[in-house]
DNA sequence: AAATTTAGATTATGAATATAATCTATTTTG
DNA sequence: CAAAATAGATTATATTCATAATCTAAATTT
């Protein structure tokens, strides 16, 4: 049955964000089209007016998916309140609960290796926004000139991601931990 | 038809090595039994005969991967005519064949990810590879102490695996190009 | 050398998949 | 308010998949 213009849209941003939520979880492989329409309470007969293909669906997801990310780390580098903004991003992207929590976890840790795989749109979505939070952290970063900012940002950004996946593949086990805080240290360290 | 004893054992190899480059290719869910199978020559015929299940497969594959790469640095570390083992490793990791040859990259960059999604197995592999990784890596990064030299494995290790994970998914561009480099100046330096 | 075993080929099965076509109730539009 | 348009439900289609059963020719075993 027709839905009014404003449902609509507004299905189309829960459909976007349902599917951000499950391919982080589950891979972009790992949830099908009528999976994820039933989980935003929907049926598959809505999709393909909305989206071209799951392929569309993937880079407008991913896209909102960065963007969220990219965000909330804007956020609190803008916020008076908090003093040390690379400290509080580096520990909450560090911790074991963003470790576990893979639907509310950084797209980058989840998702990046499986972009090689796909459209050249999703790529660019991940270039774009990559160079987005590398400019980001430049700013909360230390160094001595604009290079050597850039330098560290992608450096810690690098370390952060591969930190985090590399604990996650280690489970919940010590060395797991161990990744993690080592990493943390390194950033609040330098 | 019935092949030799030898032959037998020789096929398993051969199906291990296919799974374990087609794997870091496509995926654990890029790719299945059947194509798997074609690719080493061989039909699904034997494939339950020889592995309980997929996800049995993906284990024993993922094993084989990690022993490769470990192998490889080990006998770096080893040959005498190598005087900077971490130079040459970790450059040859952090170049652009390493970033486009997913049949001869990394698993840790291309299927750690995944791994989170599967059997305590795959886990338990991964965890104790990780851990033959950084204990080999110590004994050629820079450090006052054990303790340090250990922090400083992790720390680089880390940082290789999330650029190259970053570097792939921004696809061919100078960023990507950047990001490489960026983690390549950094572990030589230090 | 005959009897027995079995690796792998062929074929079958049933579930899941992406995509498409049709239908229907409601919203827009005129 | 009547007519036209359409969002999403229902149903259909054609693949693809993991797994299993059967078959067969060669290798072991006796």
């Amino acid at each position: 049955m027709r839905v009014s213009r404003a449902k609509s849209v507004e299905n189309r941003e829960l459909v976007l964000d349902t599917a951000s939520t499950l391919f982080k979880e589950h891979g972009f492989d790992g949830i099908g089209v009528a999976d994820l329409m039933k989980s935003a309470g929907l049926t598959v007969g809505g999709f393909y007016k909305t989206f071209q293909s799951k392929e569309d669906l993937i880079a407008q997801a991913c896209q909102r998916a960065c963007d969220k990310t990219l965000k909330r780390w804007e956020e609190h580098i803008a916020n008076p309140e908090i003093e040390n903004p690379l400290a509080r991003i580096g520990s909450s992207y560090l911790s074991t609960k963003n470790r576990d929590e893979l639907a509310t976890t950084c797209v980058f840790s989840t998702l990046a290796p499986e972009v090689s795989r796909h459209d050249i749109t999703v790529q660019k979505v991940f270039e774009g926004s990559i160079e987005s939070v590398v400019k980001l952290l430049s700013k909360i970063v230390p160094g001595e000139s604009e290079q050597e900012k850039r330098e560290n940002s992608i450096a810690m950004f690098s370390q952060w991601v591969g930190a985090l996946i590399l604990a996650r593949a280690a489970g919940t086990s010590e060395l797991s931990e161990e990744i993690l805080d080592t990493s943390k240290k390194m950033t609040l360290n330098e």
